[in-house]
DNA sequence: TGAAATGTTGGGGCG
DNA sequence: ACGCCCCAACATTTC
C-alpha cells in the first residue's frame, strides 16, 4: 500500500493537475495538502481580495475532494516542516507539486527537495522558462522573439490528463486545521471554483474571443476574458486553454480569420514571458532589470502617492482605473498600463511602490507578472517601452473610453458632465460646471500635476539620471 | 501596447 | 491662368 502527499500550491484544481495526477498514479492513497505559509500570507504584499478568493478556491476544492471519498487536509506553518510532519505521520512514500519559479519558492523547494521524497512536475506555464531559450542558450529578453520561439512547436498541447470522477482514497485521522465555514462566502465578482474557471473560458470561447481584437482595449466594455484570478491560482489549467485555443485554431482558420485568437494567445504568452524572465533572473523583484535605471533619483512624494491609491489625482481615466482596483480587486489591463505610466512618468514614483500598491490590491496578482508589467511601463525592464513612450492620460482616455463610459461608473462625481469634458473635467467654463454639479477643486481635484509639464520633466530626468 | 514635433503634399481661396 | 498662401491630412522623425 503506497500512500502519497499532493502538495497544493499555485494549482488548486482537479482537472489536468501534473502534480495530482502522479500522486494519483504512484500512490494508493492520497493526501491532498495545503499549508498557510506564514511567511507568504504575512507578506506585506497581500491583498484581502486574493486572499479571499483562495479560501474560496480552496473551500471548493474540498468540496470536490468529499464528492470523491477525499478531504482537504489543511495546515500551516513552515512548509518543510508541516510537510516532514506529515511524511512521519503518514508514511509517505512521496510528495509530489508544481514547480513554481518565483525566487521564494524555488529555495524553499530546493530544502524540500534536500531532505523529503519530493518531485515536482512543471505546469504554471505552457512552456518550461528553460525550454525557450534563443540558440545561444541564454534567455531572451525580448518578447516578439520569445513569442516567436514559443509558437514554433505547439504539439505538447494536444494531450491533456483530463481527470474523471473516480474515487481518491484518503486515509482517516490526519490531523488538519478545520477549513473555516467563511471560507465558503464567495469574493464579489470573482466566485473562485473550478467549475467557474471552466464556465468562464467557455463562455470567453463562445463569442468574445471573436471580437477580442476589436473590444479589448475598450474600457467600458465586458471584452476580456476575466480569467486572470484562476490561472493565478490555477483553477483553469494553462495547457488545457493553450489544447483548446489550438483546437479551435484549426476548426476555424479555413473560414475564419484568426487574428483576434492569435492576440489573445499574445497575451498569455506575455505570462510565459515574465515567468521565464522571473526564472532567470529573479533580482527583478528588488531592483530595475536595466542597470542605468537602477538610480534614478524618484520625487516620491507622499501626497502625490496618497491621491494615485485613492483615486483623486484630478484625471478622470486614472481615478475611475485607480477606484475600480480598489473597490473590486481586479482593473482592465489598459487602465493598469496607464495608471503606471501616470505614477511613473506623470508622478516621477518609484515604479516598486506601484508594484506593491497593486499587489496589495489585485486579486490576480503574481509576482512575474505584475513585475513585468510595472518595469516595462517604467520602461526600466526587459523589451520595456522606451522612456519616451509617455501616456498622455486625456488622449488615453478620448481613445479607449470615448463615451466615458468606464469614467462614469467609478467616478460618480462626473456622472453629469457632458461628454465633451469627462475627459479633461477642468476645462468646464462655471456654468458648466454649475450645470453638471462638479465644481472642479470642490466636487472633483484639479489635476495634481500639468500633464504637459510633467512630461517634459520625465524626458529630462530620465535622460539626464540613467547612468 | 505613445505622442509630439516636424516635414510633405495637395486642394482651394484669392489677387 | 497663374503664383502665392493657408492649412488640413497624412507621413516621418524625434523624444
Amino acid at each position: 500500500m503506497k500512500t502519497t502527499i499532493w502538495w497544493i500550491r499555485k494549482d488548486i484544481r482537479l482537472s489536468d493537475n501534473g502534480a495530482f495526477n502522479e500522486a494519483i498514479e504512484q500512490g494508493d492513497q492520497i493526501i491532498p495538502v495545503f499549508i498557510l505559509d506564514p511567511k507568504l500570507l504575512n507578506s506585506e504584499s497581500v491583498s484581502d481580495s486574493r486572499l479571499k478568493f483562495m479560501h474560496n478556491a480552496l473551500w471548493s476544492l474540498n468540496q470536490q475532494l468529499m464528492k470523491r471519498g477525499s478531504r482537504l487536509i489543511l495546515r500551516e506553518g513552515n512548509p518543510l516542516v508541516e510537510l516532514s510532519k506529515l511524511v512521519r505521520e503518514t508514511k509517505a512514500d512521496g510528495i509530489f507539486f508544481e514547480e513554481n519559479y518565483s525566487p521564494y519558492a524555488k529555495i524553499r523547494d530546493q530544502h524540500i527537495f534536500e531532505e523529503l521524497p519530493a518531485v515536482s512536475v512543471a505546469g504554471v506555464t505552457g512552456k518550461h522558462p528553460r525550454a525557450v531559450l534563443k540558440d545561444d542558450s541564454t534567455p531572451y529578453l525580448v518578447f516578439t522573439p520569445f513569442r516567436k520561439r514559443w509558437m514554433s512547436s505547439t504539439d505538447e498541447f494536444r494531450k491533456l490528463n483530463e481527470f474523471s470522477t473516480q474515487k481518491i482514497s484518503t486515509p482517516s485521522g490526519i490531523p488538519s486545521l478545520k477549513i473555516p465555514n467563511q471560507w465558503s462566502v464567495p469574493l464579489k465578482g470573482f466566485p473562485a471554483s473550478e467549475e467557474e474557471a471552466h464556465r468562464r473560458f467557455d463562455v470567453f470561447l463562445d463569442g468574445p474571443i471573436f471580437r477580442y481584437h476589436e473590444n479589448r482595449d475598450i474600457l467600458g466594455a465586458d471584452g476580456t476574458s476575466r480569467l486572470s484570478p484562476y490561472l493565478r491560482f490555477g483553477l483553469i489549467s494553462i495547457r488545457k486553454i493553450y489544447n483548446q485555443i489550438f483546437e479551435l485554431v484549426d476548426e476555424i482558420s479555413a473560414n475564419r480569420d484568426v487574428k483576434s485568437l492569435d492576440i489573445w494567445l499574445y497575451e498569455l504568452i506575455w505570462r510565459e514571458f515574465y515567468y521565464s524572465i522571473l526564472y532567470h533572473f529573479p533580482s527583478v523583484l528588488q531592483e530595475s532589470f536595466r542597470e542605468k535605471y537602477r538610480d534614478l533619483p524618484w520625487l516620491n512624494n507622499q501626497a502625490d502617492f496618497l491621491a494615485w491609491k485613492s483615486g483623486l489625482t484630478g484625471y478622470p481615466i486614472i481615478d475611475a482605473a485607480m477606484r475600480q482596483l480598489s473597490s473590486t480587486g481586479w482593473m482592465h489591463n489598459r487602465a493598469r498600463m496607464v495608471t503606471a505610466s501616470f505614477l511613473t512618468k506623470d508622478l516621477l514614483i518609484d515604479w516598486r511602490w506601484g508594484e506593491k500598491w497593486f499587489m496589495q490590491n489585485l486579486v490576480d496578482g503574481d509576482p512575474a507578472n505584475n513585475n513585468g508589467g510595472w518595469q516595462w511601463a517604467a520602461g526600466v525592464g526587459t523589451d520595456a517601452a522606451p522612456y519616451f513612450r509617455i501616456f498622455n492620460p486625456v488622449s488615453q482616455s478620448k481613445k479607449f473610453d470615448p463615451n466615458g463610459k468606464y469614467i462614469k461608473h467609478w467616478v460618480k462625481e462626473l456622472r453629469n458632465v457632458p461628454e465633451k469634458f469627462v475627459h479633461e473635467p477642468w476645462k468646464m467654463d462655471a456654468g458648466t460646471q454649475k450645470s453638471s454639479e462638479c465644481i472642479i477643486g470642490k466636487d472633483y481635484p484639479h489635476p495634481i500635476v500639468d500633464h504637459d509639464f510633467a512630461r517634459e520633466r520625465a524626458l529630462s530626468f530620465y535622460k539626464n539620471n540613467s547612468g
